[in-house]
DNA sequence: TAGATTGTTAATCGATTAACAATC
DNA sequence: TAGATTGTTAATCGATTAACAATC
């Protein structure tokens, strides 16, 4: 019913605007910029100063000075810190489509701290085979290697009728959070983690938007340019 | 029609979770299920059964029967027609790198109402060729061409440091909403949307979770200074 | 000091959940 | 009718914004 394990420093809906904060960062430390105030940010950001402030104060390891702000590269740090973008996750991929190979050969994702160690896939002609240095092996090793290479975090990129199949093999070889690209929602025993990359839901909701706007200055045509 | 009307009877959250409810009944329209419960529909998905009535009363034609529920068929027609995959939206693509490869050839986005028309690149070597029939045009024509195609979905799948100039240039070309794939938030004049298919943020969102989740298990160890 | 910017407490806003009457 | 399920109104919850005192 009530979950009382809340995260006390860092609101869920703060955690997805830390890595903009980190690119923002990033790009102000490439500038030479040493310090920056939280209404910089938010203005660059289209965000409210004070929620980046609070944003903030649960992330960085020194508090901001009245009337200089944060100094930029200790803030970098404490978000790469705090996002994990230094110390690499390993994971390892099943499917080797057009997705997977993008998975698989993507620098940003290095960056950002995801290490794909090794890729699983039931096409034959890909096992044995290496994609930017990652070996390819078949769907039924799953069991019997990812256990033995102690990694936790697994990523689908099967088509949505295996994808729930894929999803059992892998939470029984010992994977504790998912990356899901198919379609299709999983059912995982409790305590999985689940993270749905539904590119089907942000289409519809841009595409939804679009028509609202566009019926919606139909609707108001008297107005002038 | 009083489309306009339904529309702005749905929360923004809600439109989210309406792509959730059409997989789920396309499943149950194979299955030759005639008619389906709020809490079904509910506990399949896990979410609270009067959300869903919520969600679905402003979608639905035909409101739900005491007894027996909403029918299957006829929801999964109106969410079709509310999420506009039965009209095709037509959008140009910037960028044909992997991602954008992926974006043209996945059969996945056809099916869910994107139709992207033409493609365009930097890159000499890939103009005038054709991936799944679509066009490839240097990124040079797009001002020229965009407006005479009339389209008004702009798709960005090129490398961060390009994002920005071709976002320019896509608004220059009447473009209404943009499917930005950079990791970095675009600059565009008011009334332009924006929707961000940021995977920094969703990894790092299952990272942190996961991270956390670990901490907590091991021993809650307080690691703050 | 004076002024800018911080972090905190209180008010507001929006979304979810609870309670319940209506209905087939 | 009796019971399941609907849709609506009210209460709750969580996140954002406003107000403001603290501080360098």
């Amino acid at each position: 019913m009530k979950q009382r394990e809340q995260s006390l420093l860092v609101m869920k809906s703060t955690l997805s605007r830390l890595p903009l904060y980190y690119g923002y960062l990033g790009r102000l430390m490439q500038d030479g910029v040493p310090f920056v105030s939280s209404s910089v940010i938010a203005d660059s950001l289209n965000l409210n100063p004070v929620l980046v402030r609070k944003d903030l104060a649960g992330v960085s390891s020194v508090p901001g000075r009245p009337r200089q702000g944060f100094e930029v590269a200790q803030l970098y740090h404490d978000l790469e810190e705090f996002l994990g973008y230094n110390s690499k996750d390993e994971a390892v991929l099943v499917g080797v489509g057009n997705l997977g190979r993008l998975l698989l050969t993507t620098k940003s994702f290095e960056r950002l701290g995801l290490n794909i160690v090794t890729a699983f896939d039931k096409d034959e002609n890909l096992h044995g085979l290496k994609i930017n240095d990652k070996m390819i092996f078949p769907v039924e090793k799953m069991t019997n290697l990812i256990p033995r290479l102690n990694v936790k975090i697994g990523i689908i990129a099967v088509p949505e009728d295996q994808a729930q199949t894929v999803c059992d093999q892998l939470v029984a070889s010992g994977i504790l959070a998912i990356w899901n690209f198919a379609f299709t929602p999983l059912d995982v025993p409790k305590g999985i983690l689940v993270k749905n990359e539904n590119l089907a839901m942000s289409l519809a909701n841009l595409s939804m938007q679009l028509r609202n706007k566009l019926l919606y200055e139909n609707n108001n045509l008297e107005s002038h340019q």
